[in-house]
DNA sequence: ACTAATTTTTAGGGTTGTCTAAAAATTAAT
DNA sequence: ATTAATTTTTAGACAACCCTAAAAATTAGT
């Protein structure tokens, strides 16, 4: 018997995890295939070893739930994951659209006392460089309250907290106009045909399409 | 065809690239399956596959030679495999001990930039903490002047360099000795029955094996 | 409710890297 | 120089993971 777990079964569980996060109900092999650029063939087959190790709950033609096992290991990545990347900015001066790939491998190096020391290392870090939270030694993670700089109404103020799309392309965008996580904008107007929207940030004003504003996680400010 | 080298491929040519040195012959297959713990029939296969490749020239029944190419592949995962032990033990609070295990995961994580930026956040360091010299980025090897502790005669004085084994059990004896890199030596008497040498060092005395003294490299002190 | 479209699974196969057992080549020994 | 011992290679097989094509189940449309 295998006792140690794969980077591709990591990698499932870890594509099932996020999925399973933007909806409640079982995944469904396609998506998990999409998430992973494989077909769904594959993922059945691995569905299949996944239930077998008691890490998903399946039933043919329904979908996977993670059991209790499996949401743990994926979250132990997910944590290794947005750990590295920290790291990768904050002391390797890396950008925050090149930690991904590089986070993508160092995630399955395993040893328990290098995760720890990392994150001591990091100062406890709660976000990574997208603003997604870092799961703790415990699994537990902080929400997200998940207001979209799309939901702010006119003249309110907020504060950009992360980014829903992490695209190389969306992070570029960003960098380019001048939006960072932490960025103080306030909503001027709001375009009703297209649902565009005029922002005041650092003195500058810009016109951003519903395309971004609905990829930007912000936290209102009180009046 | 596939352009990528897998981490199996990579660690092949390490090995075969670290039997390289300690000869001038060329590395048979059954030394090869030894150090990677498997079998001469699979080192076969992949030595072809390798051969396919011109990663090493290879005729049958007489083993094979790294090409340049290889050499330079070898080189890179060694140059990469030392940063990390470097960093493991500087930042994270690893030991000595503690470090080979983690850096062959690390060791094969994929970035340029990974690799570049670790050398200078580690201040490009020259020697990992066995005192096993880091290639810098071309791929040139500071070389040990290989002296042993076993060739130092009496009374000579010498510093302690690197390990030339280093496992496990051979760095934690060391350490409950109270022996490191840098520690000064003075070789107070020799054995001649069993070669053991009593040696003086921090103010302690102590009667250390051949099998020790064969596997420390030093610096002889002038006069 | 029944057909059509979609999703998921099965069947059969390929690749990588491993193994055992047997055959072939090389090296050692007398 | 032959035989004996050792090393290396070949042959055949297996596990992990992936694929295509066809079959089965589910979901959607009218």
């Amino acid at each position: 018997m295998n006792t140690q777990i794969s980077q591709t079964e990591e990698n499932y569980l870890k594509a099932i995890f996020r999925l399973s996060l933007s909806q409640n109900k079982a995944v469904s092999t396609n998506s998990i295939a999409e998430k992973l650029n494989t077909k769904a063939s594959s993922v059945t087959d691995m569905i299949k070893k996944l239930s077998d190790k008691k890490w998903v709950d399946y039933v043919k033609y329904q979908g996977v739930f993670l059991t209790l096992a499996g949401k743990k290991i994926a979250i132990r990545i997910l944590r290794k994951h947005r750990l590295w990347e920290v790291f990768l900015v904050k002391h390797l001066d890396f950008t925050w659209d090149e930690v991904h790939e590089v986070a993508e491998q160092l995630e399955h190096v395993k040893s328990e006392k290098l995760t720890q020391q990392l994150d001591a290392y990091l100062e406890y870090p709660t976000h990574d460089p997208h603003g997604d939270p870092i799961p703790d030694e415990d699994g537990n993670i902080a929400h997200h309250k998940e207001i979209m700089l799309s939901a702010i109404s006119c003249n309110e103020k907020c504060t950009i907290m992360g980014v829903k799309d992490s695209s190389v392309a969306f992070l570029k965008y960003l960098d380019s106009s001048g939006i960072q996580l932490g960025t103080l904008v306030e909503v001027v107007k709001k375009e009703a045909f297209d649902q565009s929207m005029h922002i005041l940030f650092e003195g500058k004003k810009r016109n951003i399409s519903q395309q971004i504003s609905k990829n930007l996680f912000v936290k209102k400010h009180r009046l």
